[in-house]
DNA sequence: GCCAACGTTGGC
DNA sequence: GCCAACGTTGGC
């Protein structure tokens, strides 16, 4: 959220009285991975909302719970070809404690995390779209535009990383071309 | 607080 | 299946 104060006109010293507050949401884009064999676009169309779950990297927690009601976030395919985004989802519920952390039975059980201290997050996100076709890594490599994008850094390995809204918009301008 | 050893991610 | 690039762990 973003905080405006706007001086109509200047009161006498320490009246406020003539600001306005103006108060903007500004949408954030995102990139979420995730291996289809795990969990793939098609996963995600039928179950319609999901929680972002087993994220264990502080990093990639500390984005979930940056994730806005609204915004956007780019589904990407990993480790299997074809390699790139595969769809578009949505958030529609802010960051919670994240169920499997405190499941002993669930391979993301974590022994540090308590209900009253929880150490990992998850937000709720919707499936929007699947694109037609899958926007390949190579094709994202090869477009100029897209070149400051994370996900395209050596070494990037973050499964949950923010993105650019020019690189979201030009992302869905490809996704588009495809057809 | 350093850093070696180990584990994981994910493209190739 | 390989391995570079990270992140985490734990001894000191």
């Amino acid at each position: 959220m973003l905080h405006l104060v706007l001086q109509i006109a200047a009161g006498p010293k320490g009246d406020n009285s003539r600001q306005m507050v103006i108060l903007i949401t500004m949408t954030k884009y995102w990139l979420i991975k995730s291996e289809p064999s795990c969990y793939s676009i098609d996963d995600f169309a039928k179950e319609k909302v999901t929680a972002w779950d087993g994220v264990r990297n502080y990093q990639a927690r500390n984005y979930l719970r940056d994730m806005a009601k609204n915004d956007k976030a780019l589904f990407y395919h990993s480790s299997e070809e074809p390699i790139g985004i595969a769809g578009i989802s949505k958030v529609v519920r802010e960051a919670y404690p994240e169920g499997q952390q405190f499941d002993r039975k669930s391979p993301y059980y974590d022994g540090k995390s308590t209900a009253d201290n929880p150490r990992w997050f998850s937000p709720d996100l919707k499936f929007e779209r699947k694109f037609k076709d899958i926007l390949t890594l190579a094709e994202l490599r090869k477009e100029k535009k897209l070149s400051r994008m994370e996900l395209l850094k050596k070494g990037s390995r973050l499964s949950v990383q923010p993105v650019r809204e020019s690189e979201f918009r030009e992302i869905l301008d490809m996704a588009e071309k495809k057809k």
